[in-house]
DNA sequence: AATGAATGAGGATTCATTCAT
DNA sequence: GATGAATGAATCCTCATTCAT
């Protein structure tokens, strides 16, 4: 029962059937098949609507990432000093919609991605560039070198995200750590 | 012609090729038959002194975090001073022979794999363990709460490599990093 | 936006894209989908025109034979001697009309698709039997045999045709070839 | 129950599997798959040896050259007379084991190979050049021109094999015409 | 010890074709 | 008339793994 305007609702399907085949699999090896399946259509129609199997992971790591853009962008709307922008863009790093085994098992295999897919690489500078700016500019007026600082923080931000898809890091306890590093640059 | 007393020349060389074709694919999508081809035998063979493909894996995991203690036990072992220590740990970190490209794609897939496979997370929880512990007692009596600055100096590290993962960041960046990270700590 | 009176000039598209499409790939490989495209319409609309592919390609196969045709027609009307008539006949078919990369490419294929399909075989049987009743006409004043030789002019004509798939027969070598055995058939 | 020493056996097997696809095909759309099940073996096995589809078909190609070559080689060894030669040639290119139905088919197809394969083109090329060769050497001491007779001769004996390709050409008309046409060219 | 032989399973991708709108 | 939506089937190819020798 074929309609019109499928497009982009079989489009979301996909992006989010293919992060969760992902979060699920806990790395690349998902085969466009199950990821369809998971959708709720023939492989044949992924195919019609993403072109390649590269692109429909790019497509899902685009939805994640302009996902997190936004809940930082919303969060930073609302602070007022420079300890509550470094704060907003860590709570929302860290923040429910973020911080689940899933979406940092997605990060983490986009990483790898990147190491083969020019745009993979591309996304994932451009989220790097994107997270330094907001902490350079948060940390503009308070330390001495801020890009440096701001990098460090970016690094430490990372680096919990890491070692949380080891499992055992709360998200209380990255945020600690991000704070008290924030504080100690000052 | 069979030999006898092989076997372990026949096992590191197949740790090595397994190394090298993960750091050459940048993921884990290596086939057994290639990396075999790669240390010069049959892909049965690999089997035969493996048991399966994950086996061999861990395998080369288990040699590169063996080479990685081994080189910040040595370098502790000159170390004098807490600062020295932790200057230690980070010129082992991101020396020559860990700061390479095809160490930094195998370390990021040995992420992905212990997503998947308990030995592997052993592996990588042990290291974590063992990265702490030495950092922990560099800092033992320079810090309030050695700990959680051992913890954020090991995501800092960590993420710095997983940033070197993209690309652009040099040894004497990170190391920078670390060692300013450490001197706010105090 | 449909239209009427759109059928004949939507299928001459498609008959035209067909063509360039076998022409482009060397064999009937060609996908429906591409050479609708190439005729700037869906793929449904070229069904509905059509009724399947293979109707396509008899299509494609039945306008080339009409040109052919129609040259050799045209030019025949002019010819007055048995020679001019065989002349007639062997220039049309080594014209700029029928002599071009993708129309030999075309006749080769309708072979192989005359090996299938019964109305490619009936198409080529009958522009053979056409081949042959122009050659009789033209010799049957001037040989013992016209039917033997009618036959042996044509298959050197076919002949040529296919090393002209292979390139490097240029038409002018062909024609006097072939005019070359007329002369030896008298 | 592997045995050792098979590949050329099961190479062999799928040489001629090929050829037979082909021949009941009537073109190249045969699959791997259905050819190495009719030798008897899987397609992985298949894929084994040969490393893809075309080396297959070029395989199937290179044996049907052979053979042929051998034919007329043999039929030469007997030939004394330039008129004994030239027969020998069309006796083999006519006989029994090339001008079958599957044997016919199988050429007509490799010549739309040759339009997409350099390596299928280059065996055509070769095929041709000998065949030339041959004849230009029968016809040396006969006629005035011995290559353009050569080719003359030769685009017939190609032509009547594509006409045998529609069907209704019997060997021993097709050899008729071509020692006709060989003692026209005297 | 060492390997060639062998395969079942799976995966990305393409395509002819149908159907509701 | 015209198309986007949709799919089942097929194809090429790869791979981990097993086994007899």
């Amino acid at each position: 029962m074929p309609k019109v305007g499928m497009e982009p609702i079989r489009r979301a399907a996909l992006v989010q059937a293919t992060i969760e085949e992902i979060g699920q699999a806990g790395n690349l090896d998902v085969s466009v098949g199950r990821i369809a399946k998971r959708a709720g259509m023939s492989s044949a129609l992924a195919f019609h609507y993403f072109g390649g199997k590269e692109e429909m992971l790019l497509a899902a790591m685009r939805h994640i990432l302009t996902l997190y853009g936004a809940e930082v962008r919303g969060a930073l709307a609302m602070a007022r000093t420079p300890r509550e922008r470094v704060e907003a863009i860590v709570r929302a790093s860290f923040g429910p919609g973020n911080f689940r085994a899933e979406v940092i098992s997605a990060w983490l295999n986009f990483y790898v991605l990147a190491m083969t897919s020019d745009g993979a690489r591309r996304l994932l500078v451009l989220y790097r560039r994107r997270l330094r700016s907001n902490l350079v500019h948060a940390l503009r007026t308070e330390v001495p070198d801020p890009v440096a600082s701001a990098d460090r923080i970016a690094a430490l931000i990372d680096g919990l995200y890491l070692r949380a898809a080891l499992g055992g890091e709360t998200a209380g306890d990255a945020i600690a750590h991000v704070l008290s590093a924030f504080t100690k640059e000052l």
